[in-house]
RNA sequence: GGAAAGGUGGCAGAGUGGUUGAAUGUACCUGACUCGAAAUCAGGCGUACGUGAAUAACGUAUCGAGGGUUCGAAUCCCUCCCUUUCCGCCA
């Protein structure tokens, strides 16, 4: 959510801005719902405050036995009046919140601008993809005959979805406890376990919602209202057949991102917490609507993965000096793994919603002869925080909005796939990253079963 | 899932229809006293939004959330959420 003061201070800066990561913002309705929100506002506060100092005169009339007739008169018809206009002032609020909840972040001024992935500028590389001396199979063919099976993963579940079993299953585990033991031990953040089902107001918070709806999956039970006696006879009598029912709405986490950073929703920390550093692995679940045909080979691209998330809580002046230090974070991973990489700044059209600024690690895949995102860190300096209304009490004892930051590190079946693509061998073996093989009981290789 | 109790300012804790944004305590800030500190005394001390140049002033909202009754609601009514305790069930 953008500052309401910014767009009330200079509202074509800011849509010059969003225009720039390529959102284009209706400032005629907004001025003109604005124009009405004032105005509205204005005379319902007029009234209230009418209102409440008749009522005032009322009580200290009545506290000193005085008749009250006549200052009731003056209040007749003022109740309906205050209604309708407080009902207006709603209105016309909500609709400002909605517009104003569908704005993305603004990009930081050291962002790229452009329209899509093609302009996102590469900052760094790092290691050297290797050669081979055979055929090189992608890591779907490479994974088969060790365990990765798609098939069954579609028989259970459907397009999208991977069953592991044997030395895969285990060296997906073994890659998630090395991320996780790296962030903690190496990192400083604090492993977090966390709730895989969430609330509508979570996800507003990180925002997710309401624009995003269809990236998510949705749990709705039904629990029926347990219905008194009286209620049951008049079903009965009626034969009426539904019952009142109250529903419970979830969403399944796309990120741990959201539940990381809604930590702090509605708090104001002290000022010595800050940084707060989290990390969590969890599975994540996205629809990925709009994704038909993208990658539907092997488990790049899945409706249900796992990750090792970081998240930073941190005080605004040094939120861009964390976005470093996370990008750092991610990368030792992929050092620790050798795994070739290269860190891109995205432009501002290849950005995600609520991010001012993002880096994209590339793992280099030889199958696909090409980099391909194995992780994203983001700076949303104060987006999130507005929305969640997280805070901090700065300097002077005042709350003020954190600024919110997160990153992959990593995401863990991506780091599978370039592990068995980097790693295979000749005879169909794949070797197990020196790092990882303490997490495999020692075990160097995964070989063919 | 059943039963009961409860959700009030940073914390503790009064308040059951009327000059209540809310007693009191505590924490915190300022001043006085002191060589300094403690203690004591005096004053101040929430948040959001609006009008505004303003971190001035004024107004509005806010006592878990939403709705209702009323001229007026922290207080009465309804719905929901959450917490605690006991019982049941369950990994």
């Amino acid at each position: 959510m953008l500052d309401i003061q910014d767009l009330r201070k200079d509202l074509a800066a800011v849509a010059e801005l969003l225009k720039k990561r390529g959102f284009t913002f209706d400032t005629t309705k907004y001025t003109e719902l604005e124009a009405r929100r004032k105005n509205i506002q204005t005379e319902t506060e007029t009234l209230q405050a009418k209102r409440n100092a008749i009522s005032k005169q009322i009580g200290m009339a009545k506290s000193k036995g005085e008749d009250v007739a006549p200052i009731m008169t003056e209040v007749v018809g003022l109740g309906e009046q205050l209604k309708k206009s407080e009902l207006a002032l709603m209105f016309v609020q909500t609709e400002m919140q909605k517009m104003i909840l569908g704005i993305p972040n603004l990009p930081h001024e050291s962002v790229q601008a452009g329209k899509d992935e093609t302009k996102n500028v590469e900052v760094r590389r790092w290691g050297a993809p290797r050669t081979f001396d055979f055929a090189v199979k992608d890591h779907a063919d490479v994974g088969a005959p060790l365990g990765l099976d798609f098939d069954t993963g579609a028989k259970l579940s459907g397009a999208r979805f991977t069953f592991m079993r044997g030395g895969i299953a285990k060296l997906h585990r073994a890659i998630a406890q090395f991320m996780l033991d790296t962030q903690t031990e190496q990192h400083g953040y604090e492993e977090c376990y966390t709730p895989y089902l969430v609330n509508y107001e979570t996800l507003l918070g990180t925002g997710q919602l309401p624009k995003f709806e269809e990236d998510l999956f949705k749990i709705k039970t039904d629990i029926p209202d347990d219905p008194t006696a009286g209620e049951v006879a008049e079903v009965a009598a009626t034969g009426a057949t539904s019952l009142q029912y109250r529903t419970k709405q979830f969403y399944l986490i796309p990120t741990s991102e959201v539940t990381l950073t809604n930590t702090v929703r509605d708090e104001i920390v002290p000022l010595d917490t800050l940084p707060i550093k989290l990390t969590a692995h969890t599975p994540c679940f996205r629809s990925e609507a709009g994704s038909y045909g993208k990658d539907t080979k092997g488990m790049i691209r899945q409706h249900q993965f796992d990750k090792v998330e970081m998240v930073q809580i941190v005080h605004p002046d040094k939120s861009y000096e964390a976005l470093e230090e996370m990008v750092g974070h991610a990368e030792n991973i992929l050092k620790a793994l050798e795994l070739p990489y290269r860190v891109v700044s995205l432009c501002t059209g290849d950005m995600g919603f609520s991010a001012a600024k993002t880096y994209d690690l590339e793992v280099w895949l030889p199958a696909q002869n090409t980099y391909r995102e194995i992780s994203s860190v983001s700076n949303c300096e104060a987006f999130q925080a507005r929305r969640m209304q997280a805070r901090f009490r700065n300097e002077n004892g005042k709350p003020e909005l954190v600024h919110t930051l997160n990153g992959s590190g990593l995401a863990v079946g991506r780091t599978l796939v370039a592990v068995l693509e980097n790693y295979q061998n000749a005879d169909g073996s794949v070797t197990i990253p020196k790092v990882l093989q303490p997490y495999m009981g020692g075990q160097e290789k995964l070989t063919i079963r």
